[in-house]
RNA sequence: GGCGCGUUGGUGUAACUGGUUAACACGCCGCCCUCUCAAGGCGGAGAGCACGGGUUCGAGUCCCGUACGCGCUACCA
């Protein structure tokens, strides 16, 4: 195991954001890649923000992912007391002051504004000690703020956007400890990255500016600086930001667990969204890449600079989310070899109250076999259920959709009399197969000048209730004898 | 406003260190197959690489400017 370590470290907003998975995904790809270590670290410091249930929704949504982390998961909370400590640390160190100015004057945006646009220094930094020692000793509040040096500028080298430099005075005094003694943010990465040993730090592009403050905090304690990989964003269509509150649910990553997403689908799609493998580790215009593959192929060299947009539109119930993520999961369902797919959609029919576990003994042939033939046209894990209920249910007990009896079985009134015809050739059948099925009733339908479609479409409504499915000859002999011709003669009376 | 970053078809991406008619996937359209719907096969439309200048024999690839977009600009994370 080599000595690189990464973290992921979303804070608790109660679900995990496709942008924080596919973050969580990167790092967890680098560390499997180079035999790193991968830690969850929940930034929790907003303690008014966090709460248990919230940071549920993070863990579901990376244990649906199957990103497993080595360590963790830690909660920065937790070491309120290292931050505060280090705070005090600079203050000593005179790379920390404290401010006294008073909080509502603070939250005063006019002021913020004003004092921003003219630059003005902060009146307390450079207070002497002994008096801002004094003051504090009264009780008299303050913050501490870290004290950017006058001149120069700090630089870092990101593996993704290369170079970044930015003045000192463009970077403000930035607080490192509440008046109520609470540590902030940019200290508490620092910190917890420094407590760590992070070696990578791979995140979101947002981030940019508060790396170039952490850099100034690394030196001001004295640690190395991690190497950092900034991550391009990933946007709405409208070019927006992503977000619960504008986009609802596509946002969270549950929503693609709960609407049948096969989690190697969901992670093969976000691998490549700003970030392609580069050329020669993978066959020219691969697109399909299992997690070992992914692993193999990953670089943070490959990731690229640009935001991307994740298609979708609202309010259209097929095209709910990106299209493509869509097309890979069906592509998933329909090539994933069997044994991978079985285990995820047995959950889904013992949900639906479908599953038997004769499926694993004496039906499992027929059962696999009308696995496959479902999967031909599933799009999602949920389809298994919802279409492939007339084929787990004895009886009748399924839905007939409207459209369907119309288009199929009130199309020609001779049916009425064709259908228990065809019920009675089926269970005098000994031999149940695709072929025997075929020749019955293309039998029937010559014996009584109809076209075989007629009958065809017909039997397929009868049996499933549905238009559209597996080929006929297909889904007879899965539904089996009996229960076909005790279909076929109830659909009789639907005509 | 300030600071930073980005810009290849509708979307995701490709195009070795500048070198043939800019490639692939999703989506879209058409044809074939066909018992339905998909899948599959074949074909097509769709970008001349944000725009304007340069450098060069030659630029999507280098340089400058403009536009647009995005991020950040808290006693949030």
């Amino acid at each position: 195991m080599s000595d690189i370590r990464v973290r992921f470290a979303p804070s608790p907003t109660g679900y995990l954001h496709v942008g924080g998975a596919r973050t969580a995904l990167f790092n967890w790809l680098f560390a499997r890649k180079v035999g790193g270590t991968f830690i969850l670290r929940i930034e929790d410091t907003d303690t008014e923000r966090s709460s248990e249930a919230m940071v549920r929704g993070i863990l579901e949504g990376m244990e649906w992912l199957g990103l497993h982390y080595d360590e963790g998961p830690f909660f920065q909370s937790n070491y309120a007391d290292k931050h505060r400590a280090a705070a005090y640390q600079l203050l000593e160190t005179g790379w920390a002051y404290r401010d006294f100015t008073p909080k509502q004057e603070r939250d005063d945006t006019n002021i913020k504004d004003q004092i921003a646009k003219e630059r003005v220094v902060n009146p307390f930094r450079d207070l002497p000690k002994i008096e801002s020692d004094a003051r504090a000793e009264t009780g008299e509040p303050f913050v501490i703020r870290f004290k950017v040096p006058a001149e120069g500028k700090t630089q870092f080298d990101d593996i993704v956007f290369g170079l970044q430099q930015r003045d000192y005075s463009d970077i403000e005094d930035l607080v490192l400890l509440r008046s109520d003694g609470h540590p902030l943010y940019n200290l508490s990465v620092v910190v917890d990255d420094i407590e760590m040993r992070i070696t990578h730090v791979v995140r979101g592009q947002d981030h940019i500016n508060n790396t170039h403050k952490q850099v100034l905090l690394y030196q001001a304690l004295g640690k190395p600086v991690p190497k950092f990989a900034h991550l391009p964003l990933i946007l709405a269509p409208d070019k927006s930001k992503l977000s619960k509150r504008k986009h609802g649910e596509i946002v969270s990553v549950t929503t693609y667990r709960d609407a049948g997403f096969i989690p190697d689908a969901f992670v093969n799609f976000l691998a490549l969204v700003g970030w392609a493998p580069e050329e020669g580790l993978a066959a020219k215009d691969q697109e399909i890449f299992s997690r070992e593959e992914l692993i193999r192929i990953f670089s943070l060299e490959g990731i690229h600079k640009s935001n991307a947009v994740f298609n979708f539109t609202e309010g259209d119930e097929r095209n709910w989310t990106d299209q493509k993520a869509l097309w890979m999961n069906f592509e998933y369902i329909k090539t994933w070899p069997l044994e991978n797919l079985l285990p995820l959609i047995q959950p889904e029919l013992q949900k639906a109250g479908l599953w038997r576990d004769e499926y694993f003994g004496e039906r499992k042939a027929w059962y696999e076999h009308t696995i496959t033939l479902l999967r031909e046209r599933a799009r999602t894990l949920l389809d298994f259920a919802k279409h492939g209920r007339p084929y787990f249910v004895a009886g009748l007990d399924f839905e007939f959709e409207d459209a369907a009896v119309k288009k199929n079985l009130q199309k020609d009134p001779a049916l009425k009399t064709l259908l228990p015809v065809l019920a009675e050739r089926f269970a005098a059948m000994a031999d149940f197969t695709h072929d025997a099925v075929e020749a019955a009733l293309r039998a029937v339908a010559e014996e009584n000048g109809v076209k075989a479609g007629l009958l065809i479409n017909a039997t397929r409504t009868a049996l499933t209730g549905q238009s559209v499915g597996p080929s006929l000859f297909e889904l007879v002999p899965a539904i089996g004898k009996q229960r076909a011709a005790e279909r076929l003669r109830h659909a009789a009376g639907l005509v």
